[in-house]
DNA sequence: GCGATTTTTGTTATAATGTTTCACTTGGAC
DNA sequence: GTCCAAGTGAAACATTATAACAAAAATCGC
């Protein structure tokens, strides 16, 4: 086989890809990242990773269990949870918070909050990196004397290929 | 008594203000709203709303659940989802998704989706309206080709005061 | 008013998401 | 080798949210 089929809906694929290749470059340089900072992206961490990186749209942690409990039976919330927060930390995955989901980070290495395009439709989520929003959001939070720590934007609505 | 006790921290009231009035406003303007649309702010819904606003910063919906136990005897989980859903369409709260928590909308009329300073040591959260941060995210959603329907736009950090 | 209809609320149960706690293992630092 | 810290195993539990159906209450046409 040349290509494994989704479960769901097709990716949508904005810029149209290879979807093995990318997540093979995910991989790749998440273990660069990793060995640069000296930090482990164990076998446990790194097949989480995959399982993220193979869904190709934000994934629910319990979903992410159920594929690790294939080939690792003693998985439990905890595993993948832990799991999950290593690779948070390490700016590998992120969050989307208006899913309870999780999504690979097209952008490791440089450690941000992401923003997001999420597709009502069909769940394809797009990372964004605007540098006129992020001045923006960092605007708003000075203009109230606020510390940014993290910043959360989530956009919902429909992709181009679902509005149009 | 002239002013009832915060069971935490005290509000942050950036720009001080009477809490109770401030509570007062925010139920008469509910009222106003919801007569003008011809929808219903049943006595639990406008219970809830209170509730909510009581609270002054991001609240829990079981929170809820157990303020409006005191009262209301037959209160479950989803009378209190109900009520929340219902405000939430009117624009009369909003949630806060990186939390899981509710808090009372401070423009309320005005469909919008909010836009949240989170701090994280004293859990005070302002919602801010800033026209520049929304020509930003609309924008970045244009360039994409992706119809916008809500935004969700969280900043966590420290509040000037917890940061001064 | 009165019956039909829709909306709202009551009630039980369950699903989905996330955490705490303690024990065990492993791999280096010394 | 021993100690220590990081990682993982395992059981239980906590929190957040929804499904499904019944009952009650408001609304509407008449």
């Amino acid at each position: 086989m040349t290509e494994t089929m989704q479960t769901e809906a097709a990716p949508k694929a904005h810029r149209s890809h290879n979807h093995r290749a990318c997540i093979a470059d995910a991989m790749t340089r998440a273990q660069e990242i990793c060995a640069e900072r000296g930090v482990k992206l164990t076998p446990l961490r790194e097949q989480v990773l995959q399982i993220v990186w193979r869904s190709h749209k934000p994934i629910g942690a319990y979903e992410v269990l159920d594929e690790l409990s294939a080939t690792h039976k003693s998985a439990r919330p905890p595993t993948v949870y832990r799991a999950l927060d290593f690779l948070i930390g390490e700016g590998l995955i992120h969050k989307i918070e208006s899913l309870n989901a999780y999504l690979g980070c097209t952008d490791a290495g440089a450690p941000h909050s992401g923003q997001f395009l999420i597709c009502r439709n069909c769940g394809g989520t797009e990372e964004i990196v605007d540098p006129k929003l992020e001045r923006a959001l960092d605007a708003a939070a000075a203009h109230a004397g606020f510390k940014a720590e993290h910043k959360t934007v989530e956009i919902t609505g429909l992709c181009a290929r679902c509005a149009g």
